[in-house]
DNA sequence: ATTTTATATTTGTATATACAAATGATAATT
DNA sequence: AATTATCATTTGTATATACAAATATAAAAT
């Protein structure tokens, strides 16, 4: 659907305004079907991205300032974020010996599991919308998106 | 900046990865811009969206669920949005005579004096990230987001 | 050695959002 | 006419987010 009709737009707009709110609208999209994937978790999107995070780390821990530059919203509260994984058990905190200010967070077996478990319903997750998209269009789009950030 | 180099990402992504990430961290990077826009008026993003849509009706009123239906993200507490909105003397709230479960709101002409004055502020916003684009390239994105989108 | 600056993280607080339940009004059914 | 169902909105509550201030440690400067 046309962004004007899934917002029923009265006036006219034109096309710059349109990729802000197609990018707006589509995030929206995106991020409720991934909180149905995880609802069965009981981990919210962003808890999901940092548990990504620290499995990309294979097995060295990371400090809260490599999980905060790592976030797609770099503006979450890391620090809560993980408060939560560790009520959960699915990370585990300890500060660093090297350098007492740094906090070292490592992903817990229980953590592995959750995230192997939940790869092939991510990918589907993935593919629902990509699979509307050619390879060359899925290549573009990602083009376009980045060129259309470059300030 | 590749996405990849955003999010410093350590392991390979597919493109259907790729665009999910793309189309996040887009959105972050023009609701952060424009928060800034919107900051020396003390209204959020949302609340600039009911404004909008307000505007939009021309001087006729709008129920509750017309502005729902009419946001960008559609689980927003309208209720409350437009209580600050109230508070603010930028909207006028009152029962519809014909239907007393309906609520209409109308924009005030404070409301409007603020939608003017930021008005080439949105406008240069907009332009500020679809300047890197060519008019067929935003045309191209527009169309691929949409097509993107469509399940 | 002490002070200053910078870094890393946490905490406080106000506001926003998500979702279910409650309220009140109208329409449909018996 | 009374009951039930539907609709429109509000309210309660728990959680999330935003942002500034506080804390604690380390490094640099005096």
């Amino acid at each position: 659907m046309k962004i004007e009709e899934v917002l029923k737009s009265t006036v006219p707009m034109n096309n710059s305004k349109k990729i802000i709110l197609n990018v707006l609208y589509t995030q929206n999209v995106i991020t409720e079907n991934f909180s149905e994937i995880l609802k069965p978790y009981e981990i919210s999107g962003e808890q999901y991205n940092v548990l990504r995070i620290l499995r990309g780390q294979k097995g060295n821990p990371a400090n809260m300032c490599v999980i905060q530059e790592r976030m797609v919203a770099k503006t979450s509260n890391t620090t809560r974020l993980v408060d939560k994984l560790l009520l959960k058990d699915l990370v585990t905190r300890k500060v660093c010996p090297e350098n007492r200010r740094k906090i070292e967070v490592l992903i817990t077996q229980k953590g592995l599991d959750i995230l192997k478990e939940l790869d092939p319903k991510v990918i589907a997750h993935e593919e629902f919308f990509s699979k509307n998209l050619s390879s060359e269009e899925i290549v573009q789009l990602n083009q376009l998106l980045e060129k259309y950030r470059n300030q």
